[in-house]
DNA sequence: ATGCTAAACGGAGAATGTCTCCGATTGCAA
DNA sequence: TTGCAATCGGAGACATTCTCCGTTTAGCAT
């Protein structure tokens, strides 16, 4: 065989970046107007990029949807973290239970349709760097310590219990509804 | 126009009704066991009828796997009946939501699809003759009667909590993280 | 600048799935 | 039996997914 060339470090191409966002942001519009089943063929068609190339970039749906709410899922961790810092910490949790859910609700379809994949909701989560495990991890922790909370209560079912919640976006008068939800779950979860 | 002729009532053709009960076996199966996405031409042709029959009984997925689940929520629903008559009424709600978990987490694969489908899960219930609904609005009814409930908790709001807390069904000792989950919602609700 | 090369592109097309249409078939009633 | 309306089945029109590969292009070295 002949000599192994050295692998050259190469900047990545920034036509591959800007196709790549192109392609983010048209996925985007068109998940939260028409729903996760569209056709990829005409989100790419959309983004002025052949289906190969959507394909590189984004290798199943899946991966498509999780990039397009990876940003608005790194928001939520954000709001954990200014919750914590102003906030007493079963009102933190609170909050940020009720921030979800309205960030949920009006993703309603992308959520579902990422259900039926993942199949585990939680996994759903983590596949975005564990951001929202960890913030509510977090903010159970801290209710915990300060004697707010049961101590044997798994965040992450918590979790499972809040995207059920979620469901209540479909009927009218929702926020009170999931403010009741809500509240029911924190008085539950007391020592 | 010639003279209409009298709508005559006949009795359904076996050869439908049998095809009709094949179909709904093959799918019954083929769903549990490899979700809720398969082919339907597929379970035509395991039928062993043509697509056109298939299609003809039920007009789209949802009709198809509503029919095949009918049966399993009207036994839900028979529970309910039981459970009432001989439990105390928080006792009954309990042993009723344990019942539902454990029954949706079986079908993870289908509810998830539904979902995505119907977009509203308290529709997809109420597909179903409403025997859902009616079951745990009955239950409640009976928990606020009781005094174990607080009166203003809607039934629906809970049965969907309850959805969110399927999902648990996908993780390791999930009978006791659900449990967990059912009382906390339990005695969040209580007077 | 210029040439080289790996990386990226894009769209034709194969594979798969959905759903309809209509000629053939068949059970039911007279 | 016979007529006919209900039912059947599968070919085929259409949509979607995803891959393959010839072409183009950005970055690097000279």
């Amino acid at each position: 065989m002949t000599a192994r060339k050295k692998p050259v470090e190469r900047r990545p191409r920034v036509d591959a970046q800007r196709n790549r966002e192109r392609i983010l942001e048209v996925a985007k519009t068109a998940f939260t107007r028409h729903g996760a089943d569209i056709s990829l063929d005409s989100v790419a068609k959309q983004a002025g990029v052949g289906a190969g190339t959507l394909y590189r970039h984004f290798a199943t749906r899946e991966a498509l949807l999780e990039a397009v709410y990876r940003t608005e899922l790194s928001r939520l961790a954000a709001a954990e973290k200014e919750f914590s810092r102003t906030m007493a910490p079963v009102d933190a949790l609170r909050a940020w239970m009720l921030l979800f859910v309205d960030y949920v609700a009006t993703k309603q379809l992308i959520v579902a349709a990422l259900n039926t994949m993942v199949c585990d909701t939680s996994k759903l989560f983590s596949a975005s760097g564990s951001l929202i495990t960890e913030a509510i991890e977090s903010l159970v922790r801290r209710a915990i310590a300060s004697g707010d909370i049961r101590a044997d209560l798994d965040p992450l079912d918590l979790l499972r219990a809040l995207i059920g919640v979620s469901n209540v976006a479909s009927v009218p008068d929702w926020p009170a509804s999931a403010r009741r939800l809500v509240q029911i779950l924190l008085v539950g979860s007391r020592p």
